[in-house]
DNA sequence: ACCTGAACACCGTTCAAGT
DNA sequence: ACCTGAACACCGTTCAAGT
């Protein structure tokens, strides 16, 4: 499992041909890659005018970060682009953040900023959140050699921090982005709202 | 350049050895990269118990943040570790950001909200960053090929992103880092306020 | 037009053979 | 004890040869 596995040979397998058949169809696999990327970003609800740009923006955010869960392997292609048109792909997705910045009277450079926290905490979070859980190939006894390593007497806060983790819900894991998410809103509300001229 | 590019062959060939000769000093490459990742996190100055836990812990904040961006090949690695080496190492350091925010009254399950929120924005901020800057191996058309398709008529707010960016003096980049963690610090202090019982 | 075998220049890693 | 050549099982990619 993981992007690593995604070989021109083992692509050609699935698809019932030798891995060099696929040159027919695509410049190179960084091509296979890009249109990959291309698929996962157009999963995203784009940020509508609906209502203010608060919750406007908050649900693009939220649409973005269910995205990347469902294709976690694409994530850091996403984040980190081996191809023009990776970052291409990513353009209308940012304009769209930064017009409706923009269009609730945010200054370009507040619009800037507003994008920049909004948007490494969308990617970064999500892929910070992607990075904690365990490799799937990990060895059998990885989590045990891990514990072992937990020693309350060392590590007495990390201790307490996991068994925060197991009493939690399932569902609440993931309102720790939104948590995040909102910290985030909040200050660019009062951000704005100390630097605007009301007219 | 990039992590890519560390081989065993070519870690062999700048050490004046064959690739094989390595393994009588390192179980695998895995064993290297743990090395790597081990010497990048001991450069992170451990939460002090010197001032206020805000001032604290956005100390360590920032000199993470400065230690990543030092290594910036490593900074995938402590991100998305590979090893339970990898993952043992940060321990110590997740432990005292932790222990700082206890000390300083947060209840169990508020210190592990404000570690994964601060966490998340140190690793992920730095990550997106590093994402986001061109690629060292980006032919040379690269730009050229981005900035014709950065048309004003369709994406007018990029275009006017990039110009802020263009207008921006060097050291004020750096501050984005910090726009967004004091804007969490804000956040996690309004938080506690409103859940303490002062005592 | 599409597919393939062989080949090239790479990987990490093992192991028997050298000193 | 340490190093190495040859080998194995992989990569992405090219290209002449097949249909």
């Amino acid at each position: 499992m993981g992007l690593d596995s995604l070989t021109m040979r083992a692509l050609g397998q699935a698809l019932g041909v030798e891995a060099m058949s696929l040159y027919n169809y695509v410049e190179d696999k960084d091509d296979i890659l890009s249109g990959i990327v291309d698929l996962v970003l157009n999963e995203i609800d784009l940020v509508p005018a609906a209502s203010d740009w608060r919750s406007d923006v908050r649900a693009t955010a939220v649409s973005t970060h269910e995205a990347l869960l469902r294709h976690p392997w694409a994530t850091r292609l996403v984040l980190a682009p081996t191809s023009v048109r990776m970052v291409s792909a990513r353009m209308g997705y940012i304009e769209s953040i930064l017009a409706r910045l923009r269009n609730a009277g945010f200054t370009p450079e507040a619009a800037s900023r507003g994008y920049h926290a909004l948007d490494s905490h969308i990617l970064g979070f999500t892929i910070w959140q992607l990075g904690h859980a365990l490799p799937a190939d990990s060895p059998p006894d990885f989590i045990d050699t891990l514990m072992r390593q937990l020693n309350p007497d060392t590590f007495p806060y990390l201790v307490e921090h996991a068994a925060v983790h197991m009493n939690t819900p399932e569902g609440e894991e993931e309102s720790e982005f939104e948590f995040g998410l909102d910290l985030i809103l909040d200050g660019l509300e009062r951000y704005v709202n100390s630097t605007w001229n009301r007219s």
